[in-house]
DNA sequence: CGAAGGGTTGAAGTCAGTCAAATAATGTGG
DNA sequence: CCACATTATTTGACTGACTTCAACCCTTCG
C-alpha cells in the first residue's frame, strides 16, 4: 500500500496535517510538503485539561505549540502570590517563547484545550531554513506586542467599569461567537471571574459587581454566569472607553 | 583622493558609521560594509529635543530608527485625553514600528535625544537580503515584549510605593549610570513627575508622596528634584517587589 | 522683580479593596 | 433522584489607598 509515496522530495502533507484546524492559520501554512512531514515526525498533539499548565512534562520540556482549540493564559506571579494575566491566546494561536526560561511566565489552559507541540531544536532548524517562518513568528511576536501595550492603557488609565467592559469585547472580538449578527455577539467567557480579575488588575468582587452593572444597564446580558450576549457590541465598546 | 573607493563589493563601513556610537549595537551591527554604505546614502542623522515628537516631517514619516543617544517614551492616548507610556527605550535601542499605523502610538523624546533614521522601503528591502537583520529585528520585539509584560505586572498588581520603586529601578539599571558602584547607583532622571505618573498610571501628586517616602526610609536621595542616589540598589528591588 | 512651570504638601472625597455572609451552581455518594 | 458537600458568584457594609482640588514652594528666565 502507499504506493504513491514513493518520492520524498515533492511529497504530500501528512494526512493528519491536511485535517488540521490549524493547517492554514498557524505556523504550519508557512511550511513545504516537506517540511510539514518532517516536522509531523516530532510533533505531538494532545488535549489539556482547563486549569493546566501547558508545559509538557519531561520530553517535551521547551517545546513550541500550536494550539488548536481553546484559550490559553500566560500569567506572572509574584513572591507574595499576587498574580497578573499578561495574555490571552486563542486558536490557531502559535505558542512560543513564553516557557522558555526567560521571563518567569507560565502558560495555563483556561479552556479544555487542543495543542499540537514540536521540540525546540526542530522548530529552531526549521527557521534557519525558512525566512517565512521567521516572518511569520516575528509578525505574531509584534501582534502579541501590540496587544501587551493596549491592555497597559486598560491597566494602567481605565475605570473598573471600563475595564470589564474591555474585556468583554476583548472576547467578543476574539471567541469564536457562537453566534454573531451585525452588532450582536454571543459567547461563553473562557475565563472565571477569578481570572478576569487577574486580567484587569481587580477583585473578584468588583469584577462581579461591574458585570452586574453592565447588566443592568442592559449592555449584556448574562446567562448561568458564564453565557453572555452582547446585543449592540458598538455600546460596549463605547462603555469600555475605546471612543 | 579617496583612491582605495574603486571596489564597491567589498567596500568599507561609511566613515560616519565607523564613529557612530551605535555601530555595533543597534540594527547596523548585522549588516554587511555594502548595506551599510547602501543604507547610509538615505540615512539622516538629527538631534531631537526633549518634548518633540520623533516621527520626522515630510519625507520622514514612516521611517525607522536607531536611537543614539538619550531616552524616547512611547505612549498611548484614550479620546478623553487620559494617557498611556507603554514603554521606554533607550540607545541603543531601535525604534520601528511603532509610529506605523497599526496601533496609534506617539514616540516622543523624553530627553535630549540623538537618532538616526531610515526611510522604511531601506529597510524592508535589507530585510529582505538579511536574515540576520530579520532575526535582530525579531529579537528586539521580544525585548519589548517581555518588558512590556513585566510592566503589565507592575500596573495591574503592585502599589504605588512599588511602582514608584520599580520605575526607579528600571532607570537605574537601564541608563548609563553616571556611577556604580557594587550595589550602589547615581543617574538623572529622565523623565518629569508628569511622565512618571502616566507610566506608573498614577497622579503626579501620589508619584511626589511615594517618592518623598522612599526619600525619608533612606532608600533614595534626591537632589535638585531630577538627579537620584540609591545608596543600595538590593534595598531598591525589596521596594519595587522584585522578591 | 514678577511670571511661569515643575514639584511638594495638605485636606477632603471617592473608587475599589477587604471582610463577611448569602445565594447559586456543581458535584458526590447513597 | 435526592440530600449534602463544595466551589463559584453575588451582595452588603465598611475601610483605606489613591485621587482631586487647592495652596504653597522653589527654580528659572525674561
Amino acid at each position: 500500500m502507499d504506493a504513491h509515496k514513493k518520492y520524498t522530495n515533492e511529497c504530500e502533507a501528512p494526512a493528519i496535517c491536511k485535517a488540521c484546524e490549524a493547517r492554514h492559520g498557524g505556523i504550519c501554512a508557512t511550511l513545504t510538503a516537506t517540511q510539514l512531514v518532517e516536522l509531523n515526525k516530532h510533533s505531538n498533539r494532545r488535549k489539556v485539561e482547563a486549569g493546566n499548565e501547558v508545559i509538557g512534562q519531561g520530553e517535551n520540556v521547551g517545546a513550541y505549540s500550536n494550539i488548536l482549540k481553546g484559550v490559553v493564559k500566560l500569567s506572572k506571579m509574584m513572591a507574595d502570590g499576587r498574580q497578573q494575566i499578561v495574555g490571552l491566546q486563542f486558536a490557531p494561536d502559535f505558542l512560543g517563547r513564553p516557557f522558555l526560561s526567560e521571563s518567569s511566565i507560565s502558560a495555563e489552559a483556561a479552556t479544555e484545550t487542543e495543542i499540537c507541540s514540536f521540540p525546540r531544536p526542530i522548530i529552531e532548524r526549521l527557521v534557519g531554513e525558512s525566512a517565512d517562518l521567521e516572518r511569520k513568528l516575528h509578525s505574531q511576536s509584534l501582534k502579541e506586542l501590540d496587544e501587551a501595550r493596549d491592555w497597559m492603557l486598560t491597566l494602567g488609565r481605565k475605570t473598573a467599569q471600563e475595564k470589564v467592559a474591555s474585556f468583554l469585547y476583548l472576547i467578543a472580538t476574539h471567541i469564536d461567537p457562537e453566534r454573531t449578527s451585525g452588532n450582536s455577539s454571543t459567547f461563553d467567557l473562557p475565563l472565571s471571574r477569578a481570572d478576569i480579575a487577574d486580567f484587569l488588575g481587580l477583585t473578584i468582587e468588583t469584577v462581579s459587581r461591574q458585570m452586574t452593572k453592565l447588566r443592568k444597564e442592559g449592555t449584556i446580558v448574562i446567562e448561568n454566569n458564564r453565557h453572555v450576549i452582547v446585543p449592540d457590541t458598538r455600546r460596549l465598546r463605547h462603555a469600555a472607553g475605546n471612543d
